[in-house]
DNA sequence: GATGACCTGTGA
DNA sequence: TCACAGGTCATC
């Protein structure tokens, strides 16, 4: 779904209202929700009788630990993803998403031994779950990133910028909605070679970073950024009231200001 | 690295 | 009916 900041949203659900229940069963009714050759022949024991001991977040991946030597589960929420425990949900609605009930969304359930359970939500079907998944294709976390990492991934790039950003293998947590905050913030033009730009670009580019996930997590998730209510035609920029920009850019649709992005 | 594909729901 | 959607993956 969601973009690192709603996936932080379903850890913390999970850290504190899962941790510790004993997985008594599997619910996996759709065979394509399991990716990498895992089935549900195989994830079932393979988790049975274990608790969740850990619940991580590394970009936009999801991971549970269970005990001793138990696996680790993965968890992708594609772009309409929920987690839901015991039938409640993290956070605020998607802006996207559908928030409607519907028995045939639950794509993977846990069953708790206490009779309740860890389901995804997913209208259209693009999360994924996979077992003791390669954490290590993903960039540093966009939450605990560093300015020379920013450094780094920026000046080995001739990529727009917003796709260096978006690569999650460079940074992982940040998705559409958040690079457009990131560079509206950092007064950046989304196409520009990301080496191209100077120190003080990249240092505004990190402190962007910085500030706009602490906005949106304080707020609520990456639609209540500053930037996001202009993202509709007729939009204008929230800092000079010039009329935003829309263009594709690294594939996304791409809102910014003309005027103070450069 | 840009492009299209994947899948399905929503709103114009 | 169509365009579009906050993600990823294979392919050119």
């Amino acid at each position: 779904m969601p973009e690192g900041v709603e996936v932080e949203y379903a850890r913390r659900l999970i850290e504190e209202r899962a941790l510790g229940r004993k997985i008594a069963g599997i619910d996996a009714p759709d065979a394509w929700y399991l990716k990498r050759g895992l089935t549900a022949a195989a994830l079932e024991p393979a988790v049975t009788g274990h608790r969740l001991t850990a619940a991580r977040r590394r970009g936009k991946l999801l991971l549970l630990d269970t005990d001793r030597t138990g696996p680790t589960l993965g968890l992708h929420l594609g772009m309409s993803g929920r987690v839901l425990i015991d039938g409640h949900a993290a956070g605020d609605p998607l802006v996207y998403g559908s928030n409607l009930e519907n028995p045939a969304w639950h794509r993977f359930t846990l069953r708790f031994a206490d009779g309740g359970s860890l389901a995804m939500r997913d209208p259209r079907r693009l999360g994924a779950v996979e077992l003791d998944p390669d954490e290590d294709r993903l960039g540093p976390d966009a939450f605990e990133v560093t300015q020379a990492e920013v450094d780094h991934v920026l000046t080995r790039s001739r990529a727009p910028v917003k796709a260096v950003l978006m690569d999650q293998s460079r940074i992982a947590g940040l998705g559409n909605l958040l690079v457009d905050e990131v560079l509206w913030r950092a007064g950046i033009d989304p196409a520009r070679p990301a080496r191209e730009l100077d120190r003080n670009e990249r240092r505004r580019v990190y402190r962007a970073v910085r500030r706009t996930l602490q906005l949106t997590l304080e707020r609520g998730g990456s639609h209540t950024g500053d930037h996001m209510a202009q993202r509709v035609a007729g939009g204008v920029c929230p800092k000079d009231g010039t009329p935003f920009e829309r263009r594709t850019i690294a594939g996304r649709t791409t809102f910014s200001c003309p005027q103070h992005q450069r």
